[in-house]
DNA sequence: GCCAGTTAGAAAGAAAACTTACAAATAGTC
DNA sequence: GACTATTTGTAAGTTTTCTTTCTAACTGGC
């Protein structure tokens, strides 16, 4: 479980018997397509009997075939650049016993690159030049994913006004459906087991006429309907229960579009709201609990 | 046969009965995996019976799920879907020029394995046992770590009892600082520019014989000393601004040990509060809003 | 060429993946 | 509100996939 599913092969192409090398080589060439085998259908293309593959990824330190198709799910290969020996670390402790923790660390990887993706998507696009134009963003999440959407208000309203968070504190959603007008958007978080509101609020707003940002996991077999675009963020970590973690990541991105979007004519907002945090709360090292600038990376 | 998989799916969102429009919702979701999938697997993710994902392959012009995924091979074409391909398929676009973005990724991810490294150190474990046995659990966060604090505590309360979110509201922390006794323990989340709160909650809360767990980036050089542990979050992602979202990470993997020390006891609170939330507030697709069951990957 | 040691296949058995048949549940209709 | 049609799940098959056991073939050393 430790080392990726190519190395193993490259090694097994030195040592290994004819037969195994064989099968190295044919599943070094066509890793694409091994999940659409079977142990039977890739015995007959490299010509040799079922049993032999079977022994042989037993022989590369698997359970048998099916147990290397599994990893493979998650096999990120070998991306030197990536994270190198301190992720091999962590796996080697994995190995070393009790801990299946680790596994879910691939997953959430798989996760992060699954939102990356969703950002070239041409939906995101669409999304991020509404977010920056329109008069009004409103976002909303429940329960658990009540903070994201907390964390997307927080961040989204140094770049621009007239970001507001929906609760249901009023005991409706009139900020936003009794609005005038419909220059606004709205961005959902949510996941199982999704809260009624969320899909009433998305069905009301929608047909007002306020397009719909939805942001869920794999799960979510109404959004479409009721969405004008729907970001899928994969939550599966295998944990005692699923983890929208990832969907933090999401929001930051959508932030980061629209600062991109914005430009940087923006800067002189996000220093007035520094300066305002530091007037009224103070920044930790400030002499005098008046100065402030924004928190950029540059 | 002619039609991609895709298209089929997207048609039978429209048009199909609930569980098959679960499924073709899942499988649009996460067609990464499919190939990984049987139709045991997928039946058990999506919450229908093994059937279901036959009849459904079968209304869409398939054979069978075996059929499916056999075309699927064909459909993907040359679109990247194991993981690792999709991975360096991002950075290749990296290249590609216009995109700074999947360096990000890459960051993101080392900060990933950075908070699971956290997972593992011996500091860890002291804190998920005190946040699993104190009577009182406190969390703040300030700016936009705030929604850090809400998703933990959201999470939290899910296990047990005496969890609070600290915020500023009512001009002072008297709720915990002015608290009788100390058997309390305090999670802080903070990031650039810390506010100066943080570091005053800190300090009392420890003066006040409480213990804090602090939760930051990697520039927080006054944590230690007001601190029982910290846990740091690499935040360079290469975007105009810095990324806390991988806390949602750590407070994740932070409930979920809680979670492993309380044990399966905790079920029955866990059932009892999706009770409530479909009592009071209903989910979606529950005929009427009172039943309701835990949030478990199980 | 003979003999350990290894390697590979055939056949049979076990486990899984999938299908069929039928019954229960649900939704729609009058 | 009963009746029909559709949808879905349960339980029992059937087929496929994988593993085990055993035997044959090959390897290299003498």
């Amino acid at each position: 479980m430790t080392k990726p599913l190519r190395d193993r092969l490259t090694e097994a192409l030195q040592t290994a018997s004819k037969a195994d090398r064989a099968l190295a080589n044919y599943m070094l060439s066509d890793m694409g397509t091994l999940p659409f085998e079977t142990a039977a259908s890739l015995a007959a293309k490299v010509a040799v009997s079922e049993p032999t593959v079977g022994r042989f990824c037993r022989s590369i330190g698997y359970d048998g075939f099916k147990d290397l198709k599994q990893n493979l799910k998650n096999d990120m290969g070998d991306q030197p650049w990536l994270i190198g020996d301190r992720l091999r670390d962590l796996q080697q402790r994995t190995k070393a016993g009790e801990d299946q923790l680790t596994r879910g660390l691939e997953l959430e990887m798989a996760a992060l690159v699954a939102v990356y993706e969703a950002a070239h998507s041409p939906e995101w696009h669409d999304t991020v030049k509404r977010l920056a134009t329109a008069k009004h963003v409103f976002a909303a999440g429940f329960q658990t994913e009540r903070g994201m959407a907390q964390i997307f208000v927080n961040q989204l309203q140094y770049l621009r006004e007239g970001v507001y968070l929906l609760d249901l504190a009023a005991g409706n959603f009139a900020e936003i459906l009794a609005m005038e007008g419909n220059d606004a958007a709205l961005v959902i978080f949510e996941a199982r087991r999704y809260s009624r509101h969320a899909r009433m609020l998305a069905e009301d707003a929608k047909a007002a006429g306020i397009p719909v940002t939805l942001i869920t996991d794999p799960y979510c077999d109404w959004g479409h309907a009721v969405s004008n675009e729907m970001f899928v963020v994969p939550t599966a970590v295998n944990l005692f229960w699923e983890s929208t973690a990832q969907m933090a990541s999401l929001a930051n991105l959508l932030v980061n579009a629209v600062f991109m979007e914005l430009g940087p004519g923006v800067e002189e907002r996000m220093n007035k709201f520094a300066h305002l945090h530091g007037r009224f709360t103070g920044h930790v090292g400030d002499a005098t609990p008046t100065r402030g600038e924004g928190r950029r990376t540059t």
